[in-house]
DNA sequence: GTCTATATACAGATAGAC
DNA sequence: GTCTATCTGTATATAGAC
């Protein structure tokens, strides 16, 4: 458990790119096993299912969030304006595994739905004592599962272009402004 | 065009249904043609192919979608409020289209991106005029995808529950309050 | 128009060789 | 450990009877 073969890894890490790129539906055992270098034998040998590669994949992203809540704590602008600026998402590697675990999700895979859920509780518990009311706490959650969402269905799929830049900063204020204690 | 078979219409009506309360992934042809009472002969009579039925769905949304930011404009609550409010879904039959094309959208259909894109591109601009600037027209478009897509991945999917009542009364006025010009 | 029967393709998973 | 070969289930779509 502490230290997982690399062969393992490098699996997850194919059917991870794979969620991203071509949705559930496209992160096939063969299409996983093709991209890892691995036969589909070889696959099934490190990952006995389909469910197995699923959960590990869950657990690699629970595991990321709960370290970046704790991150956040320590952003110089506040815990509310990193919370919006993470967000929008970069390429880190949470960002990748919030990325696979949505398109999970959006399969229909409900231990995903169950587990995207568990990761917004981290973030409101985390960010109630830092806003002014249960209303503000519920604008900065939504306007960031608004940024979240348009990531995550995201690459031009649902949205047009989100903020950039001064916008963004000029959007961070706005919020900063009505929610902060 | 202007008066569709009863037969087609029910037919399209069953696979909305299904797409919403299973998925993509369960809207089969053979569910299709179970939910609408037909066989998979007759359904494909009607519908050549499974694109043919996707086709038909979008363009119900799309037809649906521009008779609501035309009514949005004559409620007595604005046009903002109007459109936070439309964004928690109820049971009408715009959401009920919204629903089935999002579930399409996040099966990685393309078009079904694209004509979410189109009504939120919609929405956007019968907001513009009525929001203090761009800033503010973004947070309040955000607001609106955070419950948006809350309601359409939801179903106890990925968030706990969104406010209510007198809680979402509060939130509009919260939004109103920076957003108006 | 609507049906049954079937063709074709591809998914996940297993068995056993090397 | 990793491979090839194969089983089984299920999806879309076609062919042709009624």
């Amino acid at each position: 458990m502490s230290r997982p073969p690399r062969a393992r890894e490098s699996v997850l890490d194919a059917y991870e790119n794979l969620l991203i790129s071509d949705g559930a539906r496209g992160a096939t055992m063969d299409a996983v096993a093709a991209a890892a270098g691995v036969s589909k034998g070889g696959l099934l040998y490190h990952y006995a299912s389909k469910e197995a590669l699923e959960t590990a994949l869950l657990e690699r992203m629970m595991e990321l969030a709960r370290l970046d809540v704790d991150d956040m704590a320590q952003h110089p602008e506040g815990i509310v304006a990193a919370y919006l600026r993470t967000s929008v998402m970069e390429d880190s590697a949470l960002d990748r595994a919030l990325l696979a675990g949505s398109r999970l999700a959006q399969s229909g895979h409900p231990a995903a739905s169950a587990a995207l859920r568990d990761v917004r509780t981290l973030w409101e518990e985390a960010l109630r004592e830092h806003t002014r009311d249960e209303t503000a706490l519920q604008l900065v959650l939504l306007v960031g599962d608004g940024l979240y969402f348009n990531n995550a269905l995201g690459a031009g799929a649902v949205v047009g272009p989100l903020p950039q830049g001064e916008d963004f900063d000029a959007l961070i204020r706005l919020v900063l402004s009505v929610a902060r204690p």
